[in-house]
DNA sequence: TCGGCATTTTGATCCTGATCAAGGACCGGT
DNA sequence: ACCGGTCCTTGATCAGGATCAAAATGCCGA
């Protein structure tokens, strides 16, 4: 018997992979579903926060992040067009959510019934966010635990640019130099030398606004990225 | 109408929490069950081999981790009796697993119908094992980009006493300092100078055997994990 | 076009943790 | 008890990135 977890994107797991592109099938056609914009550097939750609803972006770039009593700050993802985020096991947010550019999202209240009933491409949709989001965690532990400067600002272009898909070799980085150092665990001065070090030697370019990036030898970023 | 998706571990997402502890329902019961003992150090699967079956840990601990080219390597996680680990998305292993201790597994073939079908209780001590991993990793994305060395061993000592639960205030580590330093995204040296120097402050005690933790000052630890 | 402001870069110095190198302590076997 | 090996600690020095400070650049509105 086949029943609706089977189908709901864990039988993925023992056997098929997942798409690489997922069903974009998270429209306001639900009467769950509201929309909601945001504006640059606006919050969309705080850490903490009753997890009433889980989030789509329609447009724009999301950053989750976590926040030690002094202050210093964790980026744990950041999210693009396409992307869920917000999903938790528990009852309120573990990490704080806000709009890194003006953004528009398909707000989900969390209902009991979301994930079952109608909508089965929703359910898979959620369940594949939350194994992406693992498998990211995952790979960026790697980064923050063992990578040098050098070589996270190349994994962080590397991976960038697989997402953003720009014109072949180039990216633009939607978040400023302080996002991606919370981001990488490093400081914003730390990113600027190590992305002014790549530019020296010729593995990317910046043309002068410097939130645009071409990937001019992406075989040596990669080695770097390993 | 309530499916299987919604009793296997996905409702909690969505209105409940996720209780403490899980159904100890993984049994060898199902035929698609084995057993499976590891010497300490031993290699239970590779980076990169075919993911054919996911785990139950009966005894002992097991570390999963990954390689860069170089060597260097990041320990993902430690897993300690009751936990589930190598469930993997895709089609094959992204982390390396091996024994700390000499351990007891229970091995589950991964097949399609794995999830669904009879053993309801399984399918939800599955999700929850991953959605527990997700806010491990992320917790630890933290801990690696932005703590200093002596708040990533109070950090580590305290998680680790949470899970292992001796006698109050004493944790037994079961891995060598090298695991630690790998997991903790430090050097051996800096995690023995970090225990060190937690002992000389008095915040933890260390009986000459230096595989014993008693954790003194708790408080003063907490404080410092954040 | 200019001025004000935020962002980024660059420079100088500092410091935490890495590296290199010995010592010690514990454990198992004989 | 002794020996050999592994693991852990300690010490000295080094270096990558942090911190402190200031200059350059780009952006936006007047």
């Amino acid at each position: 018997m086949q029943t609706a977890l089977a189908t709901a994107g864990l039988a993925p797991l023992f056997g098929r992979s997942v798409p690489a592109v997922l069903p974009a099938s998270l429209t306001s056609e639900s009467r769950t579903v509201t929309r909601r914009t945001v504006a640059a550097n606006d919050e969309i939750y705080a850490e903490g926060d009753r997890a009433m609803s889980f989030y789509k972006i329609a447009a724009g770039v999301v950053r989750t992040y976590k926040l030690l009593s002094d202050g210093r700050r964790q980026i744990g993802a950041f999210y693009l067009p396409g992307d869920i985020f917000g999903l938790e096991s528990g009852e309120d947010h573990r990490f704080g959510a806000d709009a890194v550019t003006e953004t528009r999202l398909l707000v989900h209240r969390r209902e009991p019934r979301a994930l079952t009933g109608d909508d089965g491409a929703l359910a898979r949709e959620v369940v594949a966010a939350m194994m992406r989001d693992l498998e990211r965690a995952q790979e960026h532990m790697m980064l923050l635990g063992r990578k040098s400067a050098r070589e996270r600002i190349a994994s962080f272009l590397l991976a960038l640019s697989e997402r953003m898909a720009d014109s072949v070799g180039t990216v633009c980085l939607p978040m400023s130099r302080n996002d991606m150092a919370d981001h990488l665990g490093l400081t914003i001065e730390s990113v600027s030398r190590a992305v002014t070090q790549l530019e020296r030697e010729g593995l990317i370019e910046l043309p002068p606004n410097r939130r645009t990036v071409i990937l001019r030898n992406a075989a040596a970023l990669r080695h770097l990225a390993d």
